[in-house]
RNA sequence: GGGCCCAUAGCUCAGUUGGUUAGAGCGCUACAUUGACAUUGUAGAGGUCAGCAGUUCGAAUCUGCUUGGGCCCACCA
């Protein structure tokens, strides 16, 4: 027998276990099924599961498990990625508590500490993941190390080469001091800084005492300064082009150039021009052939080219200079500049702008196909917003920064002679010169940017550049499920290295979800430490319950605020669930009862109406989670499972079964169980994408099991339906429609006239029709029983002056439900429900009226909508009338 | 500066192509609870769908403007 609340650790653990000792989610290269791939978005090997990996990986498994159930032949791809700057950082800071720095241990030393770092850590993430219940084929877990994907990452790497689209060159890059390497242009993240804007006096040579005014924002770099630059037409300057100005403090001369560049209109019209730290300024100097100072060293301290600031950082100097600035008397005046900064991404310092050696990668021919293919619909985002973004960038794609100053990655695959500098870029290391036959050949010491082996991640994981069968079967993937935040270092560089290299897009869709957001509205952070362990929401709620809560709340792509209320409602709606089985389970134990799956409905007994009408709700339900499921609308597909569970199926049909089941009738007993088991197992099999584990234990106790594991059985479909005669159930379902109405209004009015469940009433069901009449009739002792009621009768009372009342209409059936009151309760209460009820209608029929008074209404409306209308305004009507009648009647006994 | 998104019940949100008499969960109130479940049941209260104007027979839904909030891109020293 199960326990009577839900454990979920027990629960995980045991179906954990199961899995692992199955190979139940192994995909097969070869296989007449239909195919359905997905990557997993390779998280970093040594960090931890957060709660975005939740949503994103639970998207990914619902998918997957639903196809799986479908009978696709499906492959989720797993893996991990070695984060160069992450991983790197991580374990440097470690070597650092211990007084030591990379440099110490050498690069060979250093790469071996990182790797056992990895041992260590590389599987905590994908038991997390496991926890969760990723259903991935593990057996093809890859990491981006590895050596088929480094293989493939040198393969590229040289193609590119002998392309031309990687290139070597001295540029001005974004810098970060702290890492101490180039990094690209998107891991810059511009934030507003409130600066000061210092107005710099820059005396011109031969014009006594004459001053030019630049400003600046970073004061510093005016020792790096090649020329002051004016607008060509600028008339307060146009004579001064050409000659030189000093500058302050150490007097060198520079020259005043005119470039279109400068807005005359900004500040004073005078720009100094500093190439070496400033993108605008290094343009300028490539087109004025202007010489380039660096004045920093890759630690972010100046170098010797700043004389006797030597050493300082960046920041100390700016205080200094300005300092010497003002007592030199070289500064004009000083504003407050609110300005965006550029800063690290990953560490948070300032970027410098610095001039170095770097590896480059071309983007703009590679971008063309891959803009194309969104365009042309090969690829579709969803929602649909993000393709703008998207082609966005590809429209203003810049060439990338591909190499590194770090150790921990795929190093940079080129050999460079020593003496005659030739550089060899092969697949293989190269014993000798090719051009001279030296033997003097040094490798690159970079390596290469992260993302330039993510961008391979959907063919290198398959086995490229081998023409495998798991390229064939699953190439290109059927979705790609990630958030928004990495279209462009991730999303878009995939599809332009799948096209260039698998001549086809890497995935047909691309499902961007939202954010998950603290529960109130902000980003999850360290800082702010509002990030919450989906860890330890599983270990308190249950993966189960945490991910069908994320399911729940994802609508349309947009952020998702979490909130631990919802995940405890969805919690208990696991235990719901698994209560209901326990019924199911405990009733089948006590009338030794043998579930027969060909079982078939039939109306040999009136209480089978019921059966009727639950799988009709469930045929309701199947055809609704598939709709929702392949619109990829999650959260709707969810609302429709949990409320099928547990306001059809819990509330009101195990309700019904009760009577059944304890009847005397076996052949009903039977009927109800065979339905009760054949919904529940639909049911659950529904819900599996969604809590895997919950629903794998159900299965393994159900009677009505067909495989042996449920992640393995099929997916409910309006064909297991087939079979049952359900054709017929128009008329049982509305009768069960009109019960639960009926069982409603005699709620309804106890609970408004607070009258005891424990006193039992009379009540008089006065039927309007044929139909109502049949089916009160039939269910007279249901209604009897569960509205707790003493006695029922058909026959308009005699008197109901002292009565509760309710008019119950359901699709083409009406019965006038009327509870005596007498020495029960105090009228009063009745009264004011009776009017309160009677304003509603009023209300109800006054905008009805308003619209089918409006001509132009019935002229332009469909017409079954106005037909509708007018029935509706009948039966209000008449409602209306029940209503005033019975107010009369209470009034005037009072 | 350019672009995108959001605003619906006290809270968190659904609401597909305009046709609703605007929904759910939580919370709240009242009552109940010996045979699946207190991680429960039954019922109730609660909304001028941010504001204004427009299109339409009809607007939460479409258009424009306003207000408030968020995100992305660009980078004028």
């Amino acid at each position: 027998m199960l326990e009577s609340k839900y454990n979920s650790k027990d629960v995980e653990a045991k179906i954990s276990e199961f899995w692992d000792n199955r190979k139940d989610f192994k995909a097969e290269d070869l296989s007449t099924k239909p195919p359905f791939s997905v990557i997993l978005p390779p998280p970093n090997v040594t960090g931890f599961l957060h709660i975005g990996h939740a949503l994103d990986h639970t998207v990914q498994d619902v998918l997957i498990r639903w196809h799986r159930m479908r009978g696709f032949n499906t492959l989720w791809l797993p893996g991990t990625d070695h984060a160069g700057i992450a991983t790197q950082s991580v374990v440097e800071k470690k070597l650092k508590k211990d007084g030591k720095s990379r440099h110490d241990l050498g690069r060979e030393k250093f790469l071996e500490e990182v790797w056992s770092w990895k041992e260590e850590y590389g599987n905590r993430i994908v038991s997390q993941m496991k926890s969760l219940g990723d259903s991935c084929d593990w057996d093809r877990l890859t990491f981006t190390l590895d050596d088929n994907v480094s293989n493939a990452v040198r393969k590229v790497f040289v193609s590119l080469y002998k392309k031309g689209l990687i290139y070597k060159g001295k540029r001005l890059v974004n810098w970060s001091s702290k890492l101490q390497t180039a990094i690209s242009d998107i891991e810059v993240e511009y934030k507003d800084v409130k600066g000061s804007l210092w107005h710099l006096k820059y005396e011109v040579v031969g014009e006594d005492g004459k001053f030019l005014i630049a400003a600046t924002t970073r004061p510093e770099t005016f020792l790096g300064d090649t020329a002051i630059c004016v607008h060509p037409e600028d008339e307060r300057y146009k004579n001064l082009i050409g000659k030189k100005v000093k500058l302050p403090l150490t007097g060198r001369e520079i020259n005043i150039i005119a470039d279109e560049y400068v807005d005359k209109d900004f500040g004073t019209g005078v720009v100094k021009i500093t190439p070496a730290h400033d993108f605008n300024d290094y343009e300028m100097g490539l087109r004025h052939n202007l010489e380039q100072i660096n004045l920093l060293n890759t630690d972010g301290s100046l170098n010797e080219n700043a004389g006797e600031y030597k050493g300082l950082h960046v920041q100390e100097a700016r205080k200094k200079i300005v300092s010497d600035l003002e007592e030199g008397g070289f500064i004009d005046k000083i504003e407050p500049h609110k300005q965006s900064v550029g800063h690290c991404e990953r560490s948070g310092v300032v970027i410098e702008p610095y001039l170095s050696e770097q590896w480059f990668m071309k983007m703009e021919s590679l971008a063309e196909p891959a803009k194309r293919a969104v365009e042309s619909g090969t690829t579709d985002f969803i929602p649909e917003k993000w393709t703008k973004t998207y082609l966005h960038w590809m429209n203003n794609i810049q060439d990338w920064c591909i190499s590194r100053q770090l150790w921990w990655g795929h190093r940079i695959p080129v050999f460079t002679c020593q003496d005659c500098g030739e550089h060899i870029v092969e697949m293989d290391d190269p014993a000798d010169c090719i051009k001279c036959g030296s033997k003097n050949l040094k490798q690159d010491e970079d390596v290469l940017d992260t993302w330039f082996s993510s961008a391979l991640w959907p063919f290198s994981t398959m086995g490229w550049p081998e023409k495998t069968e798991t390229l064939k079967t699953f190439y290109p993937t059927s979705v790609l499920v990630t958030g928004p935040d990495i279209i462009f270092f991730w999303v878009a560089r995939m599809m332009m290295q799948g096209l260039e290299y698998m001549k086809d897009v890497p995935f047909r869709k691309v499902y961007l979800h939202g954010l998950v957001r603290d529960s109130q509205g902000r980003k999850m952070s360290k800082s702010l430490g509002n990030s919450i362990d989906p860890v330890e929401l599983i270990n308190d709620y249950g993966a189960d319950a945490l991910r069908f809560t994320l399911m729940a709340q994802l609508a349309s792509g947009r952020d998702l605020k979490f909130s631990t209320q919802r995940l405890e409602g969805y919690r208990n709606f696991i235990n719901k669930i698994w209560n209901a089985t326990r019924f199911c389970l405990s009733l089948t134990q006590e009338y030794s009862f043998k579930y027969n799956e060909n079982f078939k409905t039939d109306l040999k007994n009136d209480l089978s109406a019921f059966d009727y009408w639950i799988l009709k709700k469930l045929e309701i339900t199947i055809s609704d989670v598939h709709e929702k499921l392949e619109q990829m609308r999650f959260s709707e597909a969810a609302q429709s499972l949990y409320s099928f569970v547990w306001n059809e199926f819990c509330d009101w049909f195990l309700e019904f079964s009760k009577l059944r089941v304890y009847g005397e009738s076996e052949e009903d007993r039977a009927a109800a169980l065979h339905v009760l088991h054949f919904t529940l197992d639909k049911a659950v099999k529904m819900l599996h994408p969604f809590t895997p584990f919950v629903t794998e234990e159900i299965y393994s106790h159900l009677p009505a099991k067909n495989s042996e594991s449920m992640a393995l059985s099929q997916y409910p479909t309006l064909g297991d339906l087939e079979g049952l005669n359900l054709e017929e159930t128009g008329d049982y379902f509305n009768d069960v429609e009109l019960i639960k109405a009926l069982l409603t209004a005699v709620r309804n009015i106890r609970g408004e006239n607070r009258i005891k469940v424990s006193q039992a009433l009379k009540v008089f069901f006065v039927p309007k029709d044929e139909k109502s009449q049949k089916a009160v009739q039939r269910h007279k002792a249901l209604l009897v029983k569960m509205g707790l009621l003493s006695e029922v009768s058909f026959e308009e009372p005699q008197t109901f002056a002292k009565s509760a009342v309710a008019p119950v209409k359901v699709e083409g059936r009406a019965v006038d439900v009327i509870v005596p009151l007498e020495g029960l309760v105090d009228l009063d209460e009745e009264v004011q429900r009776i009017e309160k009820v009677i304003t509603k209608i009023e209300t109800d029929m006054n905008i009805l009226n308003k619209k089918l008074n409006n001509e132009k209404y019935v002229a332009n409306a469909p017409e079954d909508l106005v037909e509708a209308d007018k029935v509706l305004l009948t039966d209000l009507s008449s409602k209306l009338d029940f209503m005033k009648l019975h107010l009369n009647r209470l009034s005037m006994n009072e």
